[in-house]
RNA sequence: GGGCGAUUAACUCAAUUGGUAGAGUGCCACCUUUACACGGUGGAAGUUACAGGUUCAAGUCCUGUAUCGCCCA
């Protein structure tokens, strides 16, 4: 073993053995409890990030947890076919070629998709076992795989028959670079500067002033809109008003709808172009105008001079001819809010299309009930509002995409346009009685990615067979995912799984924080301030990081900050810290807090942690070399000791992760093991096993304990840190001689029940520490052993001449004298009730000792008076609980002795 | 405008049903002690954003204010 840990020499080769050896499988015939956990599945041909890295790194630990609890699991790992990200990057490629996916053509296009995704789609999986996920490999799936797709068009081709799918003709937000309808969920809405413009119309009395934010729609107005009890405009309902510049005639019509403060109080309705004027012209039976092609220029509905343009180039022309006519009345500066594309950040249109759509409401209440009478469970509970609220607002789902990768549209035409909707076109024949003759063309477009994706739970286990699989681990275990898809994804599980099912996809929700970067920004590309989970792992090279941050940067602007940001941040680069030191720190911060600030120096504590766990075994290797296990344990007061503080550490580990703490879980792993462990139980060792007064069985039986404790951390520590736990574990066969083939296949450690009074144990390391903060605050070298006096007749002293090693090693004690009658002047320590002297003669200065006791002096006064003065409460003694009350009791009583014994020790001080 | 969350040590975060605030990093002092300097020993550091209230007792519950963030309109 070497010095210092290294994570990059073992972290692969024991990957690859726990694949090999099919670790992670689950066992078909078990009758072990089964426990699933179901991968949110990313990207097929993106790559891992620090979101990634944090959400897969608590499945694992889940999923190994499970193992070693005895339950037969099934982590499901697969890739989802992302339709448009994946079409857009495709698309791209092509683009540098000089090609487009018109050029070629729909079949060759998709030749060209899968041809990417063969290339690239090993990249995240790969990544993922870089994170040491223990994925069921041999289940993986693909949302675009044969059986999956079945799946999609078994759940199409049902809610169609239902009629709860249907083909509708209304306004959909409309993305004009892709060409393709969105989901109101891929919206992104944010507030920008833009302009207020007044026009003014002709009406038959006189002319009316209309505000709005687009004047380019106006070539689409049907009319004008005032609220009927608008004073100012009463008059003018039902009369006829002229649109600038073409000179049409609109009705004037009355809608309380129009916010009278706003604007000038009149609005301009343009059913074809805003979701509110769509709404207002059917209540108002208006027609509607459409005036925008679908690449989002000015189709033939607008007189000649205008068709072609871009809206945006057609606001300028219109203003600018508004401007000359005089029609332009004012222009104001105006915060309005942009609706973007998710995906392409264009300014979406609202667009008459006709569209697929899933009537939602009914099972949007039914999934409701699911999670209020809690058969579904959200973690922390607080993300039950958000999911309500969107619940009770559910609009019907477009699910139709006009992009040419996803799952197509099981449904053909004729050429009279009727629609056929099943499996496959003979199906369709059959079930609609259609002779051959008969011409059908199948729908052009896909469904929406989430639709495929909220089949994931049960489709990836056969469905729709009734599948062992299916049967033993539906309803799954627990979701772990981010709060930014509950509704993209776990609601619409829930309803689609509750629909087909009649089961809930789930049982548990874990809902976690999204990973931001040390200042809690979001990490974004055009921040440049993204950290490659794969770059912890193996560390990289400032220039590298930099290149790596800078490359294809939408905003080449933005490149100097972004060198200049990285170059403070991390001047020397990343270091490499390993899988194991990264996981643990994403679990530290697993609190449930929403947003996870990752901090390098947290990661840097602890990897020291990782090199702490390997010199400990390096330690144990040293000391039982050649060393046959016997297995008898040490069974003196610290060895039952350090055995139950494993047994309280084990247990809490168990409750922090049975309730999604995994923060709390690291810090009873790491207090246990650092400071108790290495800093007390190896310490004790140390000095017994290097003493040639302990007899050969006695270090033996030290040795046996050792072992045991090292191989108990391990398997505790392993659903963590997976990567150096095996490492020492396989080291360690020779001493703890387990048969298994890895340790992901251990029990958790059971320790029974141990009934011994602790208080001694603590006494004795009391008196170490003690001793050593007196040494240190009186300077006295480490080098100088010294002598200290107790009192003979008390437990104290029996036990300090017990483990006078101890004190010898740990704390410079050369000789621990009996009381005598005329104590030498010397500094004081307190042990309970009792009292160490520790004689100051040539040490130190009286004047020193005085100032030390003095100190403490006041802080126990300070205890004291606040013991005191509660304790005289009656209220207190009354009300607070008993055991709390005389708790608080025996605590003034101790302080007071310890005043007392101060004060008299400072009169002998002022003796000297 | 509605809703949710946050504000605790210099930084990043904890604190069970209210019971007298803890880690990691950093800081100070000493130590190259035979597992580990990615280490050891000891130490300093907080008016828990602010103002009220409830309570014997408030970081924790209630009300308000400020700042920041997210979601929905």
């Amino acid at each position: 073993m070497k010095v210092a840990f290294e994570p990059k020499k073992i972290e692969k080769k024991w990957y690859s053995f726990w694949e090999k050896n099919n670790l992670f499988s689950p066992a078909e015939k078990s009758k072990k409890e089964p426990f699933c956990i179901m991968i949110p599945p990313p990207n097929v041909t993106g790559s891992l990030h620090m979101g990634h890295g944090f959400q897969n790194t608590l499945m694992d630990v889940l999923a190994r947890y499970k193992r070693l609890k005895g339950f037969d699991v099934l982590w499901q790992v697969g890739t989802d076919h992302a339709g448009i990200a994946t079409q857009i990057v495709v698309e791209r490629n092509l683009e540098k070629e000089g090609k487009t996916k018109e050029s070629l053509g729909r079949k060759k296009f998709e030749k060209e998709i899968w041809k990417w995704k063969k290339q690239s789609g090993t990249t995240i999986t790969k990544q993922l076992r870089r994170l040491g996920a223990s994925l069921d490999w041999k289940s993986e799936k693909f949302t675009m795989d044969e059986d999956f797709n079945e799946a999609v068009i078994e759940v199409f081709c049902n809610l169609y028959d239902e009629g709860l799918i249907y083909k509708g003709f209304r306004l959909a937000n409309w993305d004009i670079k892709l060409q393709t309808a969105l989901s109101d969920l891929e919206v992104v809405s944010n507030e920008e500067q833009g302009k207020l413009w007044e026009i003014s119309y002709k009406t038959d009395l006189g002319n009316i002033v209309v505000a709005t934010t687009r004047p380019e729609t106006m070539l689409g107005d049907v009319a004008i809109a005032v609220n009927p009890n608008d004073k100012r405009y009463k008059k003018f309902i039902n009369k006829k008003a002229f649109i600038p510049l073409i000179n049409k005639e609109i009705p004037i019509i009355g809608d309380s709808y129009v916010d009278m403060e706003f604007g000038t109080g009149c609005l301009k309705i343009t059913p074809g172009h805003d979701f509110n004027d769509f709404e207002i012209g059917q209540k108002n039976n208006l027609p509607i105008i459409n005036i925008m092609k679908k690449n989002g220029t000015l189709n033939s509905n607008v007189p000649k001079k205008f068709r072609s343009l871009s809206m945006l180039e057609a606001r300028k022309k219109i203003l600018k001819d508004l401007k000359e006519c005089g029609d332009l009345i004012s222009e104001k500066d105006h915060m309005i809010t942009i609706p973007r594309s998710d995906r392409t950040g264009v300014t979406l249109e609202p667009f008459l299309t006709e569209q697929w759509y899933l009537k939602s409401d009914e099972m949007a209440s039914k999934a409701k009930k699911l999670i209020q009478n809690r058969q579904i469970k959200l973690i922390p509970r607080n993300w039950e509002n958000t999911f309500f609220s969107w619940m009770n607002e559910i609009r019907d789902w477009c699910i139709s995409r006009q992009l040419w990768w996803g799952h197509r549209i099981p449904a053909w035409y004729d050429s009279d346009k009727n629609i056929y909707v099943g499996r496959n076109i003979s199906e369709v024949r059959k079930k609609y009685r259609l002779s051959n003759k008969i011409k059908l063309k199948q729908d052009e477009d896909v469904l929406d990615t989430w639709f495929s994706s909220q089949l994931w739970t049960f489709a990836t286990l056969g469905w729709p067979k009734n599948t062992k699989r299916l049967k033993k681990f539906h309803p799954t275990s627990v979701l772990v995912t981010g709060f930014d898809i509950i509704f993209f994804w776990v609601a619409r599980m829930i309803m689609i799984t509750q629909k087909f099912l009649n089961e809930v996809p789930f049982k548990e929700v874990y809902v976690h924080g999204l990973v931001r970067d040390g200042e809690g920004q979001k990490m974004s590309k055009s921040k440049g301030n993204i950290i490659d989970p794969i770059d912890i792992i193996d560390g990289i090279e400032l220039e590298e990081l930099i290149e790596k941050r800078t490359f294809g940067l939408m905003n080449p602007n933005q490149k100097e900050k972004i060198i200049a940001n990285t170059k403070k941040e991390f001047p020397n680069g990343i270091n490499s810290f390993g899988t194991d030191a990264m996981r643990f720190t994403f679990c530290s911060l697993a609190s449930g807090s929403r947003d996870i600030n990752f901090d390098l120096k947290r990661l840097e504590g602890y990897r020291n942690f990782c090199n702490k766990l390997w010199n400990a075994a390096n330690f144990i290797k040293i000391q039982c070399k050649g060393y046959d296990n016997k297995k008898v344990l040490s069974k003196n007061l610290e060895d039952f000791w350090i055995y139950d503080e494993f047994k309280k550490t084990a247990e809490n580990f168990s409750k922090h992760i049975d309730s999604y703490r995994f923060d709390l879980a690291t810090q009873v792993t790491y207090d246990f093991f650092w400071e108790k462990f290495c800093d007390w139980y190896i310490e004790f060792c140390k000095i017994k096993l290097n003493d040639p007064k302990v007899t050969q069985p006695e270090k033996n039986k030290i040795k046996a304990s050792l072992i045991d404790l090292m191989h108990k951390s391990l398997i505790l520590f392993h659903p963590i840190l997976p990567f150096i736990t095996e490492e020492i574990w396989q080291e360690f066969k020779p001493f703890h001689k387990s048969k298994l083939l890895s340790i992901s296949q251990e029990k958790f450690p059971e320790v029974r029940k141990i009934s011994r009074d602790f208080s001694k144990i603590e006494a004795l390391k009391e008196s170490i520490s003690g001793i050593r903060n007196i040494r240190s605050e009186m300077l006295i070298s480490h080098k100088i052993k010294i002598d200290i006096l107790c009192d003979s007749k008390g437990p104290l002293f029996k036990l300090l001449e017990k483990n006078k090693s101890y004190l010898h090693d740990m704390a410079g004690i050369n000789k621990i004298n009996k009381l005598v009658k005329k104590i030498p002047p010397s500094a004081i320590l307190l042990v309970g009730k009792e009292k160490i002297y520790i004689p100051l003669e040539g040490l130190i200065d009286v004047q020193d000792e005085k100032t030390r006791n003095k100190n403490t002096l006041a802080k126990l006064e300070k205890t004291y008076e606040g013991l005191k003065k509660q304790l005289e409460n009656k209220k207190f003694t009354k009300n607070a609980p008993k055991n709390l009350v005389s708790e608080r009791r025996s605590q003034l009583k101790e302080s007071r002795a310890k005043i007392k014994k101060l004060n008299d020790h400072l009169k002998v001080l002022e003796l000297i």
